[in-house]
DNA sequence: ACGTAATAACTGACCGGTTAGTTATTAATA
DNA sequence: TATTAATAACTAACCGGTCAGTTATTACGT
């Protein structure tokens, strides 16, 4: 069973933080925050539970560390979105939902936003940094490419603050179906289909149908 | 202090377990399951915690009752939408999303929703119940009216099961964000008025342009 | 009506299992 | 060999669940 030349462990300081925090990932996930042993998350990382805190002080900064860092190469894309042509909102509308689609695929954002939402009565102070620094950001600058295709003439008239929420709701809700009710046999959906079609119905939907004054 | 002629308690065997059951959602709701402690539930619910136990088994009986409670009414809600008339869409769309705004107003919808998101992950059958009984069956509704309307040429092409989450996502992302971001300072979001938005947006979204064949 | 015995709703101190966090010790590496 | 990453045994607090005792309420006898 054990190979006696083999060492029963390894020192690798450097990359020690980054697979605790992605093994606490998926343990957080899964049980959220005061169901999550760490115990679990050590063996997950491959550590014991005293490793953990050779790298963090207590478990809730184990926590912070997780949601933080989901929320930092998100903000990269919401800058491309804010620097947004100022082309007609459908082809920006396209363009987002592609982008979007895929990256529901790939990011774990399903289990953080699951963290956020159950958490946020636990630990306001990180709902609120993942609002001002991730939502936010993504639901202003939606709203104000809305606004200024209303200003345009090109979208009806209506709160755009509403329309940006009514674009990006179906990402989320499918996120949050991938982690909630798909694993219990609910029949599953294709996020980038569905980025894509929502986009169209978006597109149709907001389009100003009055003749120009 | 004490007034010596209130008795410390009173026996109220018919009215406990309503009120537990409603202390408790507003606890695990805040707090999470785990997180949620029986004693707080207990004050809360102007008991002591050794009453709990004198109507429930177990933290976890608690937990399944607050769920279960709050299925019950809605069930009645989406037989009505089922029983919907064969009409034109758009007059369903506006009916349910007049009755859905005040609704979610109304109901603990939002927390409840959060904590079957949450603890989907520790009681995978629970996750199991609330789709099979309730969610399923408004998206399948919803999912059957539009296919009839795609059949009537009201309607574009498209996946229908798509275009019925298209519809319900910004309620339930509504009620998400008044729970998780509005108490960290985030401006909330009027449900009602998003409701009837949406239904115009998406009323105008699906309508099929093609010219009958 | 009144007193009192019987019932059961309710309390609150306590117990034990669980788990976050600590520390004495071991072993990998330079 | 010195340094320190990593382990594993340990501690202490917290909390779900229990139960012996208390008190409100009811039933019954006079």
């Amino acid at each position: 069973m054990l190979d006696p030349g083999e060492p029963k462990f390894r020192r690798r300081k450097a990359a020690r933080p980054g697979e605790i925090v992605e093994a606490a990932l998926a343990v957080f996930a899964e049980r959220g925050f005061a169901a999550a042993k760490l115990d679990d998350i050590a063996r997950r990382a491959g550590v014991s539970k005293g490793a953990l805190y050779l790298y963090f002080e207590t478990k809730e900064e184990i926590f912070r560390a997780v949601v933080a860092q989901a929320i930092a190469p998100n903000v990269q894309m919401i800058r491309a979105v804010i620097a947004a042509h100022p082309g007609p909102l459908s082809d920006l509308l396209r363009l987002v939902a592609g982008r979007a689609g895929v990256l529901m695929e790939t990011l774990p954002v399903g289990g953080v936003l699951k963290m956020v939402i159950a958490e946020a009565g636990n630990f306001p102070e990180l709902a609120r940094v993942w609002h001002d620094d991730l939502v936010a950001h993504i639901l202003g600058a939606m709203t104000d490419a809305i606004r200024a295709a209303q200003g345009r003439g090109e979208v009806r008239p209506g709160d755009p603050r509403m329309y940006a929420l009514e674009l990006i709701a179906p990402m989320l809700v499918g996120v949050i179906w991938r982690e909630t009710f798909a694993p219990v046999g609910a029949q599953p959906f294709d996020l980038p289909a569905l980025a894509l079609q929502h986009a169209e119905t978006m597109i149709e939907g907001l389009k100003n149908r009055e003749v120009a004054a």
